[in-house]
DNA sequence: CAGGATCCCTACGGATACTG
DNA sequence: CAGTATCCGTAGGGATCCTG
């Protein structure tokens, strides 16, 4: 009779401020926190707001090195890629919607 | 390089507490606006809002009786009803996810 | 460099009261 | 009945400063 309680949960997820965008943009390779930060233009603060939410829902993978200056890089889960796939099943979608009218 | 502008104004307006839920409710026939309010537990003001956003992006239609007292139905249009299908996508890939661990 | 802490402003949404 | 208007608390997110 409804959403999902998961999927509306993943659907409140994608929709906060660079969610989408940064599974889009680590769809193949890993990058950086300052790298993300740079590219998406995203306050220090929200990013790794939303890598933690991306990370505990197991669509990112954080993989931090013991080094001076620290490094830790970001990448696609399968369950990620699974997720990436979906929205870009929504641009596809919603450039359907153009003809349905 | 990410989802399109469009994509994520649909995305973001079904994050939306009640949205894809008025959706959902609107899969066969049509409602009226009390009832809506009853079954999905939303205050008027809210409830009036998401079908306000709801019709703006043509998902649902309005129509409006004119009778005393007044009655007010909505029902999917054709757009609605894809992007519904889209929602119900998304059901399964939350369900799959669980696999892919 | 990768964040955490703080301050602050805006958006979202419930409760209540009111009106055509 | 179908909303709108108002009040108000909570969540989201930018800017800035700080630290391991």
């Amino acid at each position: 009779m409804g959403l999902s309680k998961g999927a509306r949960k993943v659907l409140k997820v994608l929709a906060r401020r660079g969610a989408s965008e940064v599974l889009w943009a680590r769809g193949r390779g890993s990058a950086r926190f300052s790298d993300l930060g740079a590219v998406l233009r995203l306050s220090p603060r929200t990013l790794a707001e939303r890598l933690r939410e991306l990370h505990l829902m197991g669509f990112v993978d954080r993989r931090a090195y013991a080094e001076v200056p620290p490094r830790v890089e970001y990448s696609l889960t399968p369950r990620g890629k699974r997720v990436l796939e979906f929205l870009m099943e929504l641009d596809r979608v919603v450039e359907t919607l153009e003809e349905v009218r």
